[in-house]
RNA sequence: GCGGAUGUGGUGAAAUUGGUAUACACGCCAGACUUAGGAUCUGGUGCUUUACGGCGUGGAGGUUCGAGUCCUCUCAUCCGCACCA
């Protein structure tokens, strides 16, 4: 009887089904794993990532479900979102009908693949049942004030017709379409991340170890957590009367207090008040006139250039900064211009000019920064291109800008002191005189939530002419989405639909309006890890049980692709603590080990159906099974790293799964025999050896090093140890053995064995190390002389370490004529060197 | 620029954490069985040398009896952030 995959793995399949095999206990009093795997987008098909990522994740499911753990092992859909809507853009579908019959098809691929996931915990993120939870915590959000809403400048992406998050920004372009990213002010719906950037970034100590160190450090990156001293500068009487009397100082923050006394001028971001003012009232319309060159004509040699002359405003370059991207900004240069203010110096009173620059950033500390071009590159660069004064009040280098360390000079009582001991002392000067206080920064922005798109989930707020802003009322969610609307890419469908927004004040039952903005997909994201925690039976009462959720969270291994390092991960962090905070739980950190996986490649790059480089799952198990998919997904390459497709190592896969299959025949008892270990030939020992290696290897490798490849490895080498003896009982005992220690890998074949030769016995079974098998009747020891590698001795367990050296120098005898020894080192069952010098 | 990683045969990769570098697999070579085989099985396969031997983990030093592993410097590649005051 040869391996048919195709048979063996739907009877399993069918089994599993009908057993219900893979349901945790509702109880929860045994031990518990809650392995995790990301959950897909529901795109139409089953990619090899998908594929990968689940095989990792299976693994240890199974392995834990093994060790007689309670194990939550749950698939879910992220279902809403922007692809939904471009395929009834572009085919005509409902993104309603267009999701769920992905569903039901990847589904079916995901059920090819033999995983053990629980089939009553799964739902899809755009369920009205999971739609109605999640606007409870919002809603929740908002009465906390954690959610608000506030007209700012936002990243917008014309081609996804939406609003971007600031983490969806990659170098200024979409992160869905690759899109460059505008500038748009307009209203929108923002979470207070910031007000857990502290907690946020604490925990990550609490992660250190236990996910990989370049997440942690790109999450602590992006929160970004600076100290310094934040103080105000008061403006002149006479910048005063410019200003109309409507302001009277503003805010900076350095992280340099100890350069206070170098600040020579200060510089307002475009879209500061003052700026904004000024432009306002007409007060900068001081014309400039730049000399620019422009090309005319191109021959095939030469460029006809004309030289022409542009007469424009200071407001008019001001404005043309404020329409430009941060990044197209940076490529610019250092560009400003003097606002005819001044301010006066907190310290020493001196009067210092004010300017606007495009490097100011609006969205932190304040949008107005102090200058200390003598100690700042940056400040440098535009103080040298502005003819500004330079200061210098650190010592030590020749050269400008000097941004080491030094003591200072010309800094007033302060002078003599080292800079970076000096910082505190400036800060407490400020705070005892009130000019200003120590504080903290952070880069992070808050999370901008509103999206202009249909296929989300609906923002459950109400505008109302006399109540403002109001939250719909618990007992009316889910607010749903309407079933009937046109998707023309125009546009926000719900903004069009004719009757959906019309509805009653929650508050004063006047007719008001529904808001249209959806949610942000990723809010979706952030918490499905507590909607699988909580048991089914419960969906419809709750959205999170408290006491499921103690007991199941945090995820003990949560395995994904490194591209959710920031996005979802610091998302899903944030609403565990925002979720605890308002009493859903007492869970801080939602996923307690973290595995990234690394990409699946062909040819050297990442597969896509642009390049046409993808292999498709399905024809894959058609070919070769779900079994080899899986087996050679994990022996390729550990876990983390890139897997380079290779069709003939799929083959090899394949041959192993094959050869192990027809070994059943092999197996001469139907339970594992007693074995005389004195008895056995020297190849039967050896194959022993190998099986308990391959033994001790799985726990360590499901346990800590995810080193899938080094398992199977472990056991490809048993089995080639094992053929070449043929003692039964040896045989038997490493079937018995390797079927149980595959059994997570290629689960398929390995539990049809295992029921066909010992009736599952094996699997159920807690295998224990013999260290018998690993006693040797003589150890051959490596001699060493010189520090080079020699001759090789045979010496018996119980020699005494003379008697091995006696051993080693006969052995050497060769090496060591004419000279003297040094050093004798002997190094237990492994090798004996010797340190020579001439005589 | 800042931060994080990674460099080992023709290829994917191992190496019990300082102890025989290249396990396992792919590929390649030779052989067996075959009408045939892109099937299966067996053996070989780091470089170099006629040989003894020598050299080999990106490069250069160092520590050590002994270094892929530890230290210093350096080069290359990949990823993330990007004027955060």
């Amino acid at each position: 009887m040869s391996y048919t995959p195709s048979k063996i793995e739907a009877k399993w399949q069918k089994k599993w089904d009908d057993e219900k095999a893979f349901e945790p206990d509702d109880e929860l009093t045994r031990e518990k794993k809650y392995i995790l795997s990301m959950f897909p987008f529901p795109s139409g098909r089953l990619h090899m990532g998908h594929v990968r990522n689940y095989a990792i994740g299976d693994a240890f499911a199974r392995y834990y479900r093994k060790q007689n753990f309670n194990v939550l092992h749950p698939i879910g859909w992220d279902a809403f979102g922007m692809p939904a809507e471009n395929a009834a853009i572009q085919h005509g579908r409902h993104p309603k009908e267009w999701t769920y019959s992905n569903i039901d098809y990847m589904r079916k691929e995901l059920n090819t693949l033999g995983l053990s996931f629980s089939k009553t915990r799964e739902f899809a993120t755009c369920d009205p049942l999971y739609t109605k939870w999640e606007q409870e915590f919002i809603i929740k959000m908002f009465e906390e004030k954690l959610l608000y809403r506030e007209s700012t400048t936002v990243n917008w992406c014309e081609d996804c017709h939406t609003v971007l998050a600031n983490e969806q920004v990659e170098e200024g372009c979409c992160w869905r379409c690759d899109n460059t990213v505008e500038l748009k002010e307009m209203d929108g719906y923002y979470l207070d991340i910031k007000r857990y950037a502290d907690d946020l970034l604490g925990d990550l100590d609490s992660l250190e170890g236990k996910w990989p160190s370049q997440v942690i450090t790109m999450q602590k990156n992006w929160i970004g957590k600076s100290q310094g001293l934040e103080f105000e500068f008061e403006l002149s009487p006479s910048s005063k009367e410019k200003l109309g009397g409507n302001f009277d100082k503003y805010t900076v923050f350095t992280t340099r207090p100890d350069t206070i006394y170098g600040v020579t001028y200060t510089a307002l971001a475009v879209e500061h008040p003052i700026t904004k003012y000024l432009i306002k009232h007409n007060l900068l319309n001081e014309s400039i006139t730049e000399t620019k060159t422009k090309v005319i004509e191109k021959t095939d040699k030469k460029s006809l250039i004309e030289t022409y002359t542009e007469t424009t405003t200071i407001a008019e370059k001001i404005k043309t900064i404020t329409n430009m991207t941060e990044i197209e900004r940076a490529k610019e240069g250092k560009e400003g211009y003097d606002l005819g203010l001044s301010v006066i110096h907190p310290l020493t009173g001196e009067e210092i000019p004010v300017w606007t620059a495009n490097f100011v950033l609006a969205s932190y500390g304040g949008g107005a920064v102090m200058a200390v071009p003598a100690h700042d590159e940056r400040d440098f660069e535009f103080a040298t291109k502005y003819n500004l004064a330079i200061k210098r009040v650190i010592a030590g280098g020749d050269a400008l800008p000097y941004i080491f360390e030094g003591n200072l000079e010309n800094s007033d009582m302060f002078s003599g002191l080292k800079n970076t001991e000096v910082k505190s002392q400036i800060i407490e000067h400020f705070e005892e005189k009130s000019l200003g206080k120590g504080t903290t920064n952070y880069k992070l922005r808050n999370w901008g939530i509103s999206r202009q798109r249909y296929w989300g989930a609906p923002i459950p707020f109400v505008h109302c002419d006399t109540c403002g802003l109001v939250a719909e009322k618990v007992e009316n969610l889910p607010i749903a989405l309407p079933d009937d609307v046109e998707i023309t890419g125009e546009g926000n469908p719900l903004e069009n639909h004719p009757t959906w927004s019309n509805c009653a004040c929650p508050q004063c039952g006047k007719d008001a309006k529904r808001e249209t903005d959806t949610l942000d997909t990723f809010v979706q994201s952030s918490w499905y890890q507590f909607r699988y925690a909580t048991n089914p039976k419960k969906w419809n009462d709750v959205g999170i049980d408290k006491e499921e959720a103690n007991y199941w969270l945090g995820v003990d291994q949560y395995i994904g692709g490194i591209e959710h390092a920031i996005l979802h991960l610091l998302y899903a962090r944030f609403f565990t603590k925002v979720l605890r905070d308002l009493g859903y739980h007492n869970i801080d950190e939602p996923f307690e080990n973290l595995l990234t996986q690394g990409m699946v490649l062909m040819d050297g790059s990442k597969m896509s159906k642009s390049k046409g480089n993808t292999i498709d799952p399905d024809a894959l198990i058609e070919k070769y099974g779900a079994d080899t998919a899986r087996l050679f997904t994990l022996f390729a390459a550990p876990p983390t790293k890139e897997l380079e497709w290779n069709d003939a190592a799929v083959e090899g896969a394949f041959r192993f799964i094959k050869k192990l299959y027809d070994r059943n025949k092999k197996v001469t008892s139907r339970t594992l025999p007693k074995i005389e270990q004195s008895s056995l030939s020297k190849a039967s020992k050896v194959a022993r050896v190998k099986v308990y290696e391959a033994l001790q290897k799985s726990s360590a490798v499901y346990e800590k090093t995810f080193a899938f490849n080094t398992l199977i490895a472990s056991c490809m080498e048993a089995l080639n140890a094992l053929d070449k003896q043929d003692n039964g009982d040896v045989w038997t005992e490493g079937m018995y053995i390797m079927l149980n220690l595959l059994e997570p890998i290629i689960p398929h074949v390995a539990t049809e064995l295992s029921q066909m030769l010992f009736e599952r016995e094996n699997l159920g079974v807690q295998l224990t190390v013999k260290e018998e098998v690993f006693v040797q009747d003589s150890i051959l020891y490596m001699v060493m002389i010189g520090g080079k590698k020699r001759t090789e001795i045979e010496v018996s367990p119980s020699s005494s370490k003379q008697e091995i050296l006696i051993q080693a120098k006969e052995a050497g005898a060769k090496w060591l004529e004419g000279m003297i020894i040094v050093k004798e080192i002997v190094v237990a069952n492994k090798l004996v060197n010797l340190a020579i010098k001439p005589n």
